[in-house]
DNA sequence: AACAGACACAACCGCGGTATA
DNA sequence: ATATACCGCGGTTGTGTCTGT
């Protein structure tokens, strides 16, 4: 189906801004005569625009009843409720402001509401405060997944001064940092790993790896652990055997930590934390809900740098938080005098 | 005064939904 | 059932104006 633009069929229509003389003809015309047919209005007005520009000059702008000038406090405050709870709807945004256009409310939107919430440290989108604005660390963290996809490291041409062992494991050890600073953002990096002996091939920070073998495309670090809060999926399995076996024919997307005090994922009276590979990519994973051993979405549920606990195929352990902090006071303290990655660091 | 960049807003474009022949 | 026409919406672009250098 489909039908090609209304005005391809006009040729010769003027586009731009419209005259004066323009919009007394399109309002006299439709004071005499009403509007009903977009397509054939101009040539009745004698306009040379098309019928949708025409429509779009008079709901916007010559309409009797619109309100035109500042917005008041009150418009705003509305404008902010509706926003947040119909999201870009700008016509039934509209619909509760009288006189106000969809148009003029988004573009009031765009170049004011916007930037007023963003001063306010209020995420225009979620409507949440904006507490952790992670992008500097997303960044340094997706230069890390690149450097060592890339093999940047060791006797490479970013930190040329160390052997890449001990660049690898200094590299990890950052990143730890960056996971134990920002939780929520960072996804573990068992597959830093140099001794791992995990039997999957799990691959590296596959959340933000760049040149994956993953088929699927890379959500970008932190992505696929929302806030979504749905409620999990009947998916039901009844041991971790079977989990892996759900997701055992996919991808690794990526490894997510799941804390005992998360939301229902883990095992009621259990003292430990378990760690689960969101294989599916579709931020489902298995975690308990109640008594029961589901697949539930990843967005229900916190992420702890913490990972002491079950072990699995597929999983490793990796040091605590307190030796992360103790390797890195070390790594600090080693560093000092290193300016390649005494930059890198600052 | 001249210029560049930022800003605000009007207008356009493309698409999806619905009505109609 | 299908094709076409139209309307309305949301995203994007273009252009005039303002502000700082």
């Amino acid at each position: 189906m489909g039908r090609s633009p209304c005005c391809d069929q006009d040729k010769g229509v003027k586009k731009g801004p419209w005259l004066q003389e323009e919009d007394d003809k399109l309002t006299a015309y439709i004071n005499e005569n009403g509007y009903g047919n977009w397509r054939s209005l101009p040539k009745l007005a004698g306009l040379n625009r098309c019928g949708k520009s025409c429509r779009l000059r008079w709901m916007n702008y010559l309409r009797p009843d619109i309100r035109r000038g500042k917005f008041s406090d009150e418009e705003e405050s509305t404008i902010v409720r509706l926003h947040a709870l119909l999201g870009n709807k700008w016509s039934k945004i509209a619909g509760h402001l009288p006189g106000r256009t969809d148009n003029e409310i988004k573009n009031y939107w765009n170049t004011h509401m916007r930037k007023k919430l963003l001063q306010m440290g209020i995420d225009p989108m979620t409507h949440e405060p904006r507490t952790n604005d992670l992008s500097p660390i997303l960044d340094v963290s997706q230069m890390l997944a690149a450097a060592i996809n890339n093999g940047q490291f060791g006797n490479n041409n970013l930190f040329n001064n160390n052997t890449a062992l001990e660049d690898l494991l200094k590299l990890q050890l950052i990143h730890k940092m960056l996971q134990i600073i920002t939780p929520k953002a960072i996804p573990s990096i068992n597959s830093f790993n140099t001794n791992s002996v995990n039997p999957k091939p799990e691959p590296v920070v596959n959340s933000f790896c760049t040149n994956s073998v993953n088929p699927k495309p890379n959500p970008p670090a932190g992505l696929f652990i929302n806030q979504s809060g749905n409620t999990p999926e009947a998916t039901s399995v009844t041991s971790y055997e079977n989990i892996w076996d759900v997701f055992e024919d996919n991808q690794l997307p990526g490894l997510v930590t799941v804390s005992q005090e998360s939301l229902n994922t883990a095992k009621p009276g259990t003292s430990t934390t378990t760690k689960v590979n969101d294989y599916t990519g579709d931020g489902m994973m298995p975690g308990y809900y109640g008594d029961q051993l589901l697949k539930i979405p990843s967005g229900s549920v916190s992420v702890s740098p913490e990972t002491t606990g079950l072990n699995h195929p597929g999983t490793s352990q990796h040091s605590s938080g307190v030796d992360v902090l103790e390797d890195w006071e070390k790594f600090l303290d080693d560093e000092t005098s290193d300016s390649c990655w005494k930059s890198f660091l600052e």
